[in-house]
DNA sequence: GTCAAAAACTGACTTGCGGTCAGTCTACCC
DNA sequence: GGGTAGACTGACCGCAAGTCAGTTTTTGAC
């Protein structure tokens, strides 16, 4: 092995070490409370070295969400292999995601604060598409399994994988948000059971891809021009379904 | 009008030219690169005065989400009064929050960062229980047309009006969150026609709630105790629904 | 083994900002 | 007009992110 070669696998070590030490450090006392000090000295290593590794302490705790989302991606792909029919691997999905949240909840703040975009002008451009092309993993898989269930007959949908996969994360994500232990805010969410509740609208959003009904309007952006304003409610045609 | 009086009313004078000029600054450079200095600057007082009125930067910040609340529920407000039947309200209702999130941005903003709890350790809990208390008249409204709905037949749901009204929250939340213009992190959101996604699952949510279906278990947590741990997916009993 | 160049590491220092408080100013009242 | 309460000020403090000149370690040629 070349010296070179080996240089390279130690300074990948050390970077692994200071993650390791972020993690413990960052997950211990939060983001805000922690101080880039207080790593180093859980690394036994100078401050100054840190910025070696990592340009900031954004990036440096942004760079922990890489585990978080290989460990989701580990456990839908065991969702996915287990035997049920595709539309039920979506529901069990909805659940694994939420059962993720709980069980790595210091790594869901991280998807939280790249999805509320409190990171965008702190952080390279550049990290946060590397970051979004982990995440597409997921979504690909998700993708993978409403194309099943369309071709199985058990959606009749117009709707494109894609977008179907969008509808059920964002509103299993916001179910999520509202209401899982940690992180809701809404007194009134503390009534509920968060499980129950992430799944009641994952359940409800899947049922509505089982037939094609009159809400399904194409939700690309192509024919935005058409348009001048979108209309509202009241003054679309009435609606057969309601 | 005595003295006292008059000076009460400079205070509260005083404490709107403050918030007026923390909007302006805030709203143009975003909450991390406004320092109390730039405040101080935009409404002609010295820094340390800023804080005879409020605590801290947060709680200043925090304090402009008061009038987005107010914008909200008037805009609510108007949308309930239009002549719909109450289940159109309910999605008509979710498109109101959606424009309002579109053309009050930064009020949306602050509403995320409460919402993810960013502000948690950073405000006194009083403060944010009175923004909490604020936001509950929206969901009151909102609750109230559920009720309504239900009266009228066109929801047979078992859930509770409050639930209902916390799933449509939750998912609209989720979705704008994922797709809005100025929000949206992840790229393949970007080719959804963001009202059109909003509303598509808002409407997915409230079909489901015409038919009291299979997948209504109660949300209540009271008798999380009863069973061990949660089941998952395929654990549980096969459900007629799917 | 020696030594010089390169690479890795260090921590004192700079910078910037949130927050404080002793001191000043103003308005009111006796 | 003089004394007091309360509003206001801005120099100052502490802290933490980020920098960089200097030190130590490693490498590889001889």
């Amino acid at each position: 092995m070349s010296v070179s070669e080996r240089k390279e696998r130690e300074k990948e070590q050390r970077r692994q070490e200071i993650l390791r030490a972020a993690k413990t450090v960052f997950f211990r006392n939060g983001f805000e409370k922690t101080s880039m000090e207080m790593v180093a000295e859980e690394c036994q290593l100078a401050k100054g070295t840190l910025y070696l590794y990592f340009k900031s302490k954004e990036e440096l705790y942004l760079s922990l969400v890489e585990d978080g989302i290989r460990i989701l991606d580990e456990m839908m792909e065991k969702t996915i292999a287990k035997p049920l029919r595709a539309d039920e691997k979506l529901l069990a999905l909805a659940q694994t995601y939420f059962r993720f949240t709980q069980s790595h909840n210091e790594h869901f703040t991280i998807f939280k604060m790249i999805d509320v975009g409190t990171l965008n002008g702190k952080v390279d451009q550049e990290k946060l598409d590397e970051i979004q092309r982990l995440r597409m993993a997921a979504f690909e898989r998700m993708e993978e399994v409403v194309a099943e269930a369309i071709r199985q007959g058990a959606f009749q949908t117009t709707h494109k994988p894609r977008e179907i996969v969008m509808m059920l994360w964002a509103a299993t994500f916001g179910a999520i948000m509202m209401c899982a232990d940690k992180c809701q805010q809404l007194d009134m969410f503390k009534e509920v059971h968060a499980e129950k509740f992430v799944m009641r609208i994952a359940s409800a959003l899947i049922e509505s891809f089982r037939t094609a009904n009159v809400q399904e309007e194409p939700l690309g952006r192509e024919n935005e021009r058409k348009r001048k304003t979108q209309k509202t409610v009241e003054e679309t045609e009435p609606q057969k379904s309601f």
